[in-house]
DNA sequence: AACTATTTATAAGA
DNA sequence: TTCTTATAAATAGTT
């Protein structure tokens, strides 16, 4: 592929394999994104490096795919927004998978249950949908708020070599609905 | 690629859509399959066609890699506090990679970079480790506020039938950082 | 990080 | 679909 043919085989030089591994990572992530913008597809891509750092690609989202995936579901409904069908029964089982999305983008850990694992067998259809807007809303602002803060911190880094301090956490979470 | 350059966008004609799906999928799970032996690399791969059937490739299984992303993945080292080891180095190491898993928890979409994404190759150990607690803290916070917000919301609930409002998420996170 | 000599991947055609 | 082939893209080795 390049200067010479190489065998396919596992790289021993650590210095090779590193450069390797960054040059073809990068590679694999372009195919699949062109893959995803000419065929319309939905991909996700996780890879575990030598150094057992985990990188990751998606198409909408690597949470989309695994949803999909886990749920055995090449079904429809890729749509973002809960449909409105006829049918109060469909219309459920979106709202519960779209939550169940949303839920796993915000967990932790996997084997720590958060308030939103506990159980909502009474609640209403439209409670359900509103919980998830607002979920939704939650983790948009938590990005957009946090992106912001980042910006005064390190406008306030190159002032100074060092005031990183978790206060800023606190004090950017204090104005935090306003944009709502 | 071929014959002629094409742009990377949409393929409207269907026929061509589904040849070329087929050949680009091929392409992209021979490649990921070449890295893996290459750099010993573990790789997880998810696509939905458009005509919404999922493939999938997994080294050693997709199962493997999606636990790994689920749980924090990286190697051993899926404690919950920075350990304080003699060796700078390992104690460093670990910060990175308690960071990493706090990142991935918060993160929206993997192909988007937001602010935790920006390099800190510049930053000393006792910053990444503020840096880390920073970020924990603000994750807490976000469930334990959230707790409190659903306890109001089915308190409420139970009174009246309906007034679930998605203004409790703004109301609520008013009143966030107050409990640092 | 760049640069190329080559090898691969693949778009169009059969 | 599968094969062929002209050309574009990826990349191994180098600087």
């Amino acid at each position: 592929m390049g200067r010479r043919k190489i065998e396919i085989k596992k790289i021993e030089k650590k210095s090779s394999l590193q450069v390797t591994f960054s040059k073809r990572r990068t590679g694999l992530f372009r195919k699949a994104s062109e893959l995803s913008v000419l065929c319309g597809a939905e991909i996700a891509i996780l890879v575990q490096s030598p150094a057992n750092k985990i990188y990751s690609y998606g198409h909408p989202s690597v949470e989309t795919l695994l949803h999909r995936y886990q749920t055995g579901g090449g079904g429809g409904a890729s749509s973002s927004i809960i449909p409105y069908s006829e049918d109060g029964r469909s219309k459920y089982d979106e709202a519960v998978k779209k939550l169940e999305i949303v839920k796993r983008s915000m967990k932790q850990e996997s084997n720590t249950r958060f308030w939103w694992d506990e159980p909502m067998d009474g609640m209403e259809l439209y409670e359900l949908e509103e919980y998830v807007e607002a979920m939704e809303a939650l983790k948009d602002n938590v990005s957009r708020r946090v992106e912001e803060i980042e910006k005064q911190k390190s406008n306030a880094a190159s002032a100074s070599t060092s005031d990183l301090d978790p206060s800023w956490v606190s004090l950017g979470l204090l104005e935090f609905g306003s944009g709502m």
